[in-house]
DNA sequence: TGTTAGCACTCGGGAGTGTTGAGTGCTAAA
DNA sequence: TTTAGCACTCAACACTCCCGAGTGCTAACA
């Protein structure tokens, strides 16, 4: 257990190293006001803070700066939540301010304010598809041969595919198919679309329409997009101004993750609700090794609906980014709930 | 005008340059095969050529690199076109594999060979909406306030847009509002939707319509969607292996760019069809003053449809990146040709 | 016994210096 | 006209030196 004083010091030179990104020394600690012991007293409690795990030395003639247990610790125990400052809040809420903009828009959005409020790179998982159900589908050819598939679902969000068209096809019976699936597919989770057409659907379909085998593979095709929820990102340039990311290399293996969407929406997605914080080796992710991921969810009504997170070094400003990012995600959840419910 | 040496000379010194990114002294000229001058016959010449501005001095006993005027005669005179090589075309025709995936994704995809064939940046605009005309619009409400307006061209591109619904709306009406826009809209280009709307639209819709007003500021807000034609980057990390881009500040201000689609599509939409190529100021955009671009169109029937480019540094592979592109460019051409006149 | 002053020690970083080698430009000879 | 020869230039690199910030240890002090 921590003494008092190691609390003391140990706080000292996170919020130091958090704000400068350079090594804290002895002096620079016993300089502060809330602090008046001198700096030989320091070194020895310093001393003891690194023998226990807290700090770590980059050569032996510097200060310190903390190790990765040291930032759990800081932000498990030293961290006292702060409030937004007005200008934060007001940031946050110009957003809701085009009360009827797209719902992806309104995400977008969120990400954008984030990343500019903590000027790190934030990254925003928008629903999560699995979870949303089937409004309408809808088939519309754009030539003899091809057309476009349309699939709305209950959350507003639309996924569209090309599709080839069977040779000869009458539209009435496309229509026919169209009106029977959305008859019967109303409401059923997309993850569920192809199971349903499998089983009930094609048995109907092959009852009333004519060119069966092909309008199944044709559905097939159709139901089988992506399927992934879309990822955002906002200020995805802003982390390259930490002096962390000063090396060409680095940025490179970085923006090569960002670019796999794939990727982020795993790394992104947290294993339960409310605000946690991964640091460094916690992201089970070697590229992330030295970086902090904290993460929010936003719900509607208790369901899980998406996540915002922010992705900097591990040298954050953490009581910032947690009240922000607790902040929005709050407030986020109650503007969509606001939305569905409507 | 240039003596047959000199052309020579220059070549050599371009060739040299474009391989090894670094300036080139007379006497690794003078050991190239097809050249047998002494280094002092070849220092005379590359003399002449810095005097003319096809060469430049980073320093006083460094070697010569090709400035901007280098290039352009380079690219304009001394370049052979190239077949390309088995393996390049075969990259190529991967592409088409998938026969039905969605036309976005095969230029997606075109994106994505390209700039693994050349290992630089490309980006590929898309079809130019305004180009494009109505095919189909839906409005599928999905709570008692809130609809999905979606609108379909005949490229077989899908917008939607999240719109407010006016309170207490009528269903039917609502259907009856769109089929009176499927019927009157079908096959107007997409940018004069809105006067349509504004003209011939509004009188029929107050004719027949009860709750005009509100429908039709929906309707406004359905067609203002921003009509911007798609950027699809591929390879956007290539260019940082590019020892022009060992600089972390250089890479931020670049990526901001990416960020911001409006403004690459106004860089890379190219003045005429064909191919042109930018070398370094000829963009008129400075954070491009040492980079080419190299655009080319494609199109069917002779509409253009969009843009494919290449963005490096202008010490560029010019004679692959050329080769390359002009292929796929026709290649993609012809392939959509195919789909749309189905 | 906890705290602090004093001091020797460490080490990164910047400034200064010398050397090397690739390259140039000029001159004079072939 | 071409080329050999030579003096000159300059970036890059290695080397040294020194400074200063910082540490750890010890001994004295409260």
């Amino acid at each position: 257990m921590l003494t008092e004083r190691q609390l003391l010091i140990l706080k000292a030179i996170v919020d130091n190293y958090i704000t400068h990104a350079e090594p804290v020394g002895s002096r620079s600690v016993s300089k502060r006001e809330d602090i008046d012991y001198s700096p030989a007293t320091i070194r020895n409690e310093m001393s003891d803070l690194e023998e226990l795990g807290f700090l770590e030395k980059p050569h032996s003639s510097a200060g310190r700066i903390p190790s990765h247990k040291g930032y759990r610790y800081y932000v498990d125990h030293l961290l006292s939540p702060k409030k937004l400052s007005k200008n934060e809040i007001i940031g946050i809420q110009s957003m809701f301010r085009d009360r009827f903009s797209e719902i992806e828009q309104v995400i977008q959005q969120s990400a954008k304010i984030l990343s500019n409020l903590t000027s790190y790179t934030s990254i925003v998982l928008g629903p999560e598809v699995f979870e949303s159900t089937l409004r309408q589908i809808q088939i519309v050819p754009i030539s003899s041969s091809a057309a476009v598939a349309i699939i709305v679902t209950d959350t507003g969000h639309v996924e569209n595919q090309t599709v080839a068209l069977p040779e000869n096809l009458d539209v009435n019976e496309l229509e026919k198919v169209v009106n029977i699936l959305n008859a019967s597919l109303k409401g059923v989770p997309l993850v569920k679309l192809r199971d349903k057409l499998t089983t009930e659907i094609s048995k109907v379909l092959e009852k009333y329409i004519d060119q069966y085998d092909e309008m199944l593979s044709l559905l097939n095709k159709t139901f089988l997009s992506q399927q992934n929820e879309k990822v955002f990102f906002g200020g995805k340039t802003n982390i390259l101004a930490q002096p962390e990311f000063n090396d060409v290399e680095r940025v490179r293996r970085l923006f090569n993750i960002f670019e796999e969407d794939e990727l982020i929406s795993r790394l992104f997605r947290p294993e339960d609700k409310g605000l946690t914080i991964k640091i460094g080796q916690e992201n089970r992710f070697e590229p992330f090794d030295d970086c902090t991921v904290v993460t929010a969810t936003y719900s509607v009504e208790g369901k899980n609906m998406g996540t915002i997170s922010i992705l900097g070094p591990t040298r954050m400003e953490y009581q910032r980014v947690i009240g922000i990012l607790d902040y929005l995600s709050k407030d986020l959840s109650k503007l969509l709930t606001k939305r569905y419910q409507q």
